[in-house]
DNA sequence: GTCATGCTTGACACTCGGTGACACATGGGG
DNA sequence: CCCCATGTGTCACCGAGTGTCAAGCATGAC
């Protein structure tokens, strides 16, 4: 009586794990902080080996960072689906709005999330690293929609690192006042500020 | 005939080895890569055992983003003896041009360093955490001097942010063109661009 | 010249993140 | 019933990074 009965059994097994690890890793990482917590607990808490863990995830950065995946394609497609009539930071600011969304959506558990990012340096790493990758993908889509060439045109790096620094800060101000601000005010907060540099230059 | 015999003298044989260190570290990573070479094979090159090279670098990254060391503390300087009447962005990218500056000062080996690191997952992510770092510092002088509060007010933190932009794509686009374009033209290009925010606003 | 002091170093052992290899279980399909 | 595929545990291993201790070597006092 599955609707998918195949390819759905074994993945949601798999999911199973997956979720289990996570809540485990969120749970130890919580208290104590990420260094004082090893992958073999985090296994252990969730009763698989240590072998299992790397199974699911790269590394042990992963566990944290992990809904993380996927916003970088996510952010892609939604600018890449507004309309190219549209102002520059107008489109950009959906395509942050749309993750920042996503991100601090179910309130609780992704404040704290973010607040064991921003404040664990080897976490904050992976996550600028992922920003990284994001800001050339978003410069690649923002120098189509302008017909520019990424490799010589500096506007279409520069957009896309000011949205992902507005992005940012937004992220930032949310986890530092404890989720007391909202997150849609700071987003549209931060726009206005940079929203001049975004719609100046265009062409040349 | 030394003008300094005191304090010198030990702390001249311990840069001797620090030296000795990048020099053979350098070597080593340019060919093979980031991953390629190990710690104990940099020692053996340097002719000190292991043990001692994490007594002068504190990780196998540090000996490549040790150059970077101080580059935020002037910048802060820099931007703090710039006089209050300036705009900001006259004040930033005088900041960033010095930082920018002091690294494509000797072109050749700084060069293959910066692509060293926007080319290792690795060392970038170290790289931004240093960043991440030079932003807030950036963002708490920009704060000071108009008189804003770090924590409620959102450019300051933007401000910093775009500065700081500029300055990782200015790095980008001359490493990618191999030194061919010149710093000083990127840097005042990626300025004009982001001028129009950062004057834009100043209080609220 | 000799001894005491303090700093630097090497050697060793250890922890922890991460990977490769192999062996074992389960379960589904011929 | 057997075969194959997938997921898992165990074990061995590598490399980064740290603590400890003893030896080397400089300096300075007597």
């Amino acid at each position: 009586m599955t609707s998918r009965p195949a390819e759905t059994l074994a993945q949601r097994k798999r999911q199973l794990v997956a979720d289990e690890l996570t809540q485990a890793a969120l749970g130890l990482l919580a208290r104590g902080g990420f260094d004082a917590v090893t992958v073999d607990e985090i296994a252990a808490a969730a009763g698989v080996s240590k072998r299992t863990f790397f199974r699911y995830f790269a590394s042990k950065e992963d566990v944290v960072v992990q809904f993380l995946t996927g916003l970088g394609a996510a952010m892609r497609e939604e600018l890449a689906s507004r309309p190219a009539s549209e102002p520059p930071s107008t489109a950009l600011r959906h395509t942050v709005w749309r993750s920042i969304d996503a991100c601090a959506g179910q309130t609780e558990r992704t404040l704290r999330v973010v607040q064991l990012i921003l404040g664990t340096p080897a976490l904050l790493a992976r996550f600028l690293e992922r920003q990284a990758q994001w800001r050339e993908e978003l410069a690649a889509v923002v120098a189509e929609r302008l017909g520019l060439d990424p490799a010589t045109e500096l506007y279409p790096r520069l957009a896309a690192g000011m949205a992902l620094t507005a992005f940012h800060t937004v992220l930032q101000q949310w986890s530092e006042s404890d989720g007391t601000k909202d997150p849609a005010v700071l987003t549209d907060g931060c726009f206005t500020v940079i929203a001049p540099a975004l719609d100046a230059v265009a062409g040349e």
